[in-house]
DNA sequence: GCACTCTTGAAAGATATTTTCGGCTCGGTG
DNA sequence: CACCGAGCCGAAAATATCTTTCAAGAGTGC
């Protein structure tokens, strides 16, 4: 294998470059020069536009390139390149911080994704696959699965019911806490009741959660507080983590992530438990889509 | 500064090339496919050389590097020269698995995790931080904003409307592909209208972007797909980027933790903007939901 | 089955790189 | 001081590489 991408770093370039000086003439020292102390600038040039930038010619810039070890310029220059990107690559970009009024919009999005990053693993480390596995089974034998959630909490519970309608599974979504009370009113023993809150306090949803509770029914809970009181009406207890939040990030935000890959865990767990009937339904709900994209 | 050497990774590079694959055709899919799997290699290549080892031509090597972003083959082979460099040094750790129908759940778990704060860091760095700057300034001077997704895009555009609302500006959210279209023929000039659709294609979200457009409204567009048919009607394009699916594990998925991304920025950014209003309007929705909370 | 669009590679055209070659400088010498 | 020769240097020719064009072929919808 060619030796292009060696192990040579910006120092060790400019290293040759001063090993090699004394047996470079005038013109071409200016090019060595002007290599090893901007790999990456030189990198975007062409042998024409090196050559100018030195004063010198296409024909001094080659035999640099030569006398450096590479068989010409193009394989000088993708060395040069190889360098660049290493250099850039070693300075760590360090997101620290929250996110500040006049952060220009490229830290803005560093620093959410990184957030949003760090929110995954916290939830991951923290579910517990005890607990997430009882729900799995309950869900995946359930009659009919209901699940209540307001406000963000509430799309989080239209995501998880689209899922598993995808699946050929009865699933329905209450944002409204009358109809959620009215309908939990229907669940009985075999069916599931799901609660998502962050808070763990939101009566709209502990209320409906209570009664299927009562009824029988099997009860989950998705909080970020699990004293909350959503708790005590729940049969099982997944618990989402929350990111410190700051004047501009509502915890919303951080707890919304956490809530979906709590979800997205559930439904991935029913999906393996009913495969035999999951796959063709997926498969058949992407058919049944396809007309509607031109 | 040319931008040759962004943040590209290998795996940022292999996320380009899955996003883009569905405006890709057969034989330039297999020279995106070589130059994903092999960076290093394929730098050490000529455009005829690497016409050869894909059974193509040189011109759609060139074709493909264009739509991989670069402006011709010379710069992807520089962009992958670095790469190579990279890759060389940091030794990617690369936890690729697919999730299996008789995974242990703790697996799933982590699994999922892991693909979504991938799709999170392909997301970030794929992110036209210019474009998202537009879209913010619209949205921040915006009379009013209208979001426009079905399906599981819908929950996306419900979540971006419910933080506008908290911070005070009038935003509406619309899954009813007919009272879009209502909606969308009353929006003038100093409007905004958002479609947010992962295939580009759905003429549900499409159809009332156009009809905005077409009334000098400023639309911005949340696909995945940057060459799609919804392009055409948007100012703005944001672009979200995609996991690879497994048959388990459907594309909404990762694609939802994409956009939510997005969102949020596009929001925080507006956020930035607004402080002003947005700061006290923040709070005082706190305080009035308070006491939904015991 | 036909017309149409989209895809594709061959070859022409444009650019970049390498080589050639003669002028030039500079140090030494008569 | 004039002359000579060795080696440096760059202009331009030669070659390699990259890009564009174009027409034939594959695929697709009607």
């Amino acid at each position: 294998m060619k030796e292009i991408f060696g192990g040579a770093t910006a120092s060790a370039l400019a290293a040759k470059v001063r090993t090699l000086a004394p047996s470079m003439t005038r013109s071409m020292h200016r090019v060595a020069e002007a290599v090893a102390s901007d790999p990456a600038g030189c990198a975007a040039l062409t042998v024409t536009a090196l050559a100018e930038r030195t004063g010198t010619s296409e024909a001094t810039v080659v035999r640099t390139a030569r006398l450096l070890g590479y068989p010409g310029y193009r394989d000088l220059r993708l060395a040069l390149a190889g360098l660049a990107a290493q250099q850039q690559s070693g300075r760590a970009p360090a997101i620290t911080t929250d996110i500040a009024v006049d952060d220009p919009l490229a830290d803005v999005v560093a620093k959410l994704a990184h957030d949003e990053q760090q929110t995954l693993a916290d939830t991951a480390a923290a579910l517990d696959t005890a607990q997430l596995g009882a729900a799995v089974d309950a869900v995946a034998g359930a009659r009919r699965t209901d699940v209540y959630g307001v406000g963000a909490s509430g799309l989080v519970a239209q995501d998880l019911v689209q899922k598993l309608l995808r699946i050929g599974l009865m699933a329905h979504a209450h944002s409204d806490p009358h109809l959620a009370v009215t309908n939990a009113v229907q669940l009985r023993a075999g069916d599931v009741a799901i609660a998502i809150t962050h808070s763990g306090s939101t009566g709209d949803v502990i209320e409906p959660l209570r009664v299927a509770f009562e009824r029988g029914t099997t009860t989950v809970a998705i909080t970020g507080r699990p004293g909350g009181a959503v708790t005590q009406y729940a049969d099982h207890v997944l618990t989402t983590s929350t990111a410190r939040e700051s004047e501009l990030r509502p915890a919303a935000m951080s707890s919304r992530t956490s809530q979906l890959l709590v979800v997205d865990c559930l439904f991935m767990g029913v999906a393996q438990r009913t495969y035999e009937t999951a796959a063709p339904s997926l498969a058949a709900s992407y058919e049944a889509l396809a007309h509607r994209h031109r």
